[in-house]
DNA sequence: GAATTACGTCAATAGTGCTGACATAATTTG
DNA sequence: CAAATTATGTCAGCACTATTGACGTAATTC
């Protein structure tokens, strides 16, 4: 763990720049857009005591309402152990809740609770009101739809295979 | 930590729908765009035992040798107790050196080694090509810029009292 | 000289992710 | 029908990143 011989180790003292193909303002950038748009809901759910991995579950339960488990870990990408503790949490506080799958019954279909519809909603609005003024703010007036080309642009950022889940969800307009 | 009352809780079965305001679709997309994009680094840095915390303070300390601690902390909005760990570590593997303040002896400069440097840029060169590889993807061809409209918006995004820090930060353009 | 600042460190805790193992019930397959 | 597989739940233990609060030291500022 300490860094190998004796001799001073030079300082690079020059910054790096976007060079080569590096993209580090967009990366950045990325970033810091991403952290705040997360810190809105984070303050809500910490009233209930509940963290980012409740705000996913129940983010998808509400745009898929009658997911099965095994169907909301391929589209978290995380394990079922992951996903128990969460998810018994969401039931137990009744914002969700479990239904006998009708052809399986080994499966448990998952909906939202009307509590946690509003839930869903209210953590919902502030980061809408983020996206909406971002588009406002950074739309170039003209004809050139803004939403559509960030739209496009995170879409195209997804692995491709994943794209397909994506399409699965409801959409307004396409 | 019960759902109150035993009467049945009815299960909503119909999925949200983007209305008044209510952005799903792009709230839902940031997120999946999010996970893949910072998956690519993510592998390189478990062959270092390293974790996403050390893939930020790199890159800051790349992108702005010369950093002092408080200064990073600012930045990346974390506690000193947070950063202590993981900057120790790269510290003690020689990615990162730090020099004695010049005006003021209390500050620690930190400084990227060559190494530093090179495992900086190995971590941002999947997530550029995966950016290149969108905005090519996405783009309409013509003359809209897909890429100043997505750092546009991305920046946009940011909350307004952070937008001055990230111009501190080297740009190749504007 | 006293207060403040920059940094480091210690202890304790929380949230979220992981692996591996095992149990149960239901369905599918041979 | 018996066996294998599948869907889910649960237990134990671990790792990483973040938190708060407290304390110490050295350097600077007032």
């Amino acid at each position: 763990m300490t860094a190998s011989m004796s001799e001073a180790i030079e300082p690079i003292r020059t910054a790096v720049v976007d060079e080569d193909g590096i993209d580090f303002a967009l990366i950045e950038l990325f970033f810091f857009a991403y952290r705040d748009f997360t810190s809105d809901p984070d303050e809500i759910l910490a009233d209930y005591g509940f963290g980012r991995a409740h705000h996913r579950v129940l983010h998808f339960v509400n745009r898929r309402p009658g997911l099965t488990v095994a169907e909301l870990l391929d589209v978290l990408k995380i394990t079922k152990q992951s996903l128990a503790r969460v998810l018994k949490q969401l039931i137990d506080t009744g914002h969700i809740v479990q239904v006998q799958g009708p052809r399986d019954r080994r499966q448990r279909e998952l909906y939202p609770t009307a509590k946690g519809r509003a839930l869903a909603l209210d953590l919902a609005r502030p980061q809408s009101r983020r996206i909406a003024q971002a588009l406002q703010d950074s739309g170039q007036g003209f004809d050139v739809s803004e939403r559509a080309c960030v739209e496009r642009f995170l879409k195209a950022m997804v692995n491709p295979e994943l794209r397909a889940q994506i399409d699965i969800l409801p959409h307004e307009s396409r």
